[in-house]
DNA sequence: AATAACCCGTACACCAGTGTTCGAGATCGG
DNA sequence: CCGATCTCGAACACTGGTGTACGGGTTATT
């Protein structure tokens, strides 16, 4: 009893299932209920809540899984060097995953005491917010509109793009030109 | 009982509060219940289900109210002309309207079977547009991006400029201009 | 002042989603 | 192949929201 069996392998393949489901349809519309994550994931219901004691730990799974690779997919990002340039490849880089954070976010909304996932909702922009008020300091992007609110425009437009994107009206082979030369250009916009 | 008496004052009133207060609960909380509009209109549960029969038709009720008003609102403004000044007195005069419908859309969403209310939905956007490819055909706005983007950016940009407004990282006092001045300096933007 | 219209609270039936329990059966791992 | 682990469906209790019914009380209108 002092040694247990590792985890089959079998129930590690549902787990993920689960999770990938969870993210689809959640993505989808936030309020899809344990049912649809379910069916979606080829399980029975019950087995979800093998897995996830509620639907609420399931949400924060799936969040903690995404921050993970998030972080993952930025680490090897430079943010140094000239502004644009950074900003052009932070937008590429990171508007699809941005996008999905924030949708789940919106369905986990009513719930939420993970500390983590709070602090990693807040870092990327803090991030984001800092390029761009090194830009404007180096004279590179505009000082008429407050640095606060250009980074709520930049979190818009990919949500924007990623909403067209969906919608059938933005071509997923455009989506990344499209997205940095519009975040580009409303930063380094000259009043007239 | 051929003739019959009007409509009680203090029953128009009720009306109108319930209408209010849906209005401003399903603004904050677009799963508000009935009883949460009951209570913020200050009339009991039942007495809503007076006026109307059932969730879905108070919805369709507040919409239609909403887009009646801004018809009104918008009516009497002239798009032709400058197409720049055009845009520019159409934001400052439709942003913060244009968000509420767009979140009250939001909390409809699984019902809404009402053609006028599709229809409203639509064609202000299409009247956007429709001013954008005019900028453009005109060359005082940017050709690198579609107008189909550039119109969901716009939309986009108000949403944003509200939701920073609600948050209170927006001044009301600076709202206007910030968001007129973001709007146009995006569609008039020259690639560098 | 009379009366019809309206409001209110309580109570109820109903539905959908959550989370649990149970036992039978499938399946992985040693 | 044996046993522990996992899955599955059915059933159940519970919650919260919706919509309805009723009866006593209030209020506007005539």
């Amino acid at each position: 009893m002092t040694t247990t069996r590792p985890t089959r392998s079998d129930a590690l393949r549902n787990r993920d299932a689960i999770l990938d489901a969870a993210l689809e349809c959640l993505a989808v519309d936030p309020n899809a209920s344990m049912a649809d994550i379910a069916k979606a994931a080829g399980v029975g219901r019950v087995t979800v809540y093998g897995h996830f004691s509620s639907r609420e730990q399931l949400l924060e799974s799936v969040l903690v899984r995404t921050i993970d690779r998030s972080e993952a997919e930025l680490a090897e990002l430079d943010l140094e060097g000239d502004p644009l340039a950074a900003l052009d490849r932070l937008v590429r880089r990171s508007w699809r995953i941005v996008d999905t954070f924030h949708r789940l976010l919106g369905a986990a909304e009513e719930s939420l005491s993970n500390d983590r996932i709070i602090a990693h909702h807040a870092e990327p922009m803090a991030r984001v917010r800092a390029l761009i008020e090194r830009g404007q300091r180096e004279g590179v992007m505009r000082r008429d509109l407050s640095a606060e609110w250009l980074t709520s425009c930049f979190t818009a437009l990919l949500h924007a793009a990623a909403g067209e994107l969906r919608a059938g009206r933005l071509a997923e082979a455009d989506a990344d030109q499209v997205v940095a030369a519009t975040v580009v250009s409303l930063l380094t916009a000259r009043v007239a």
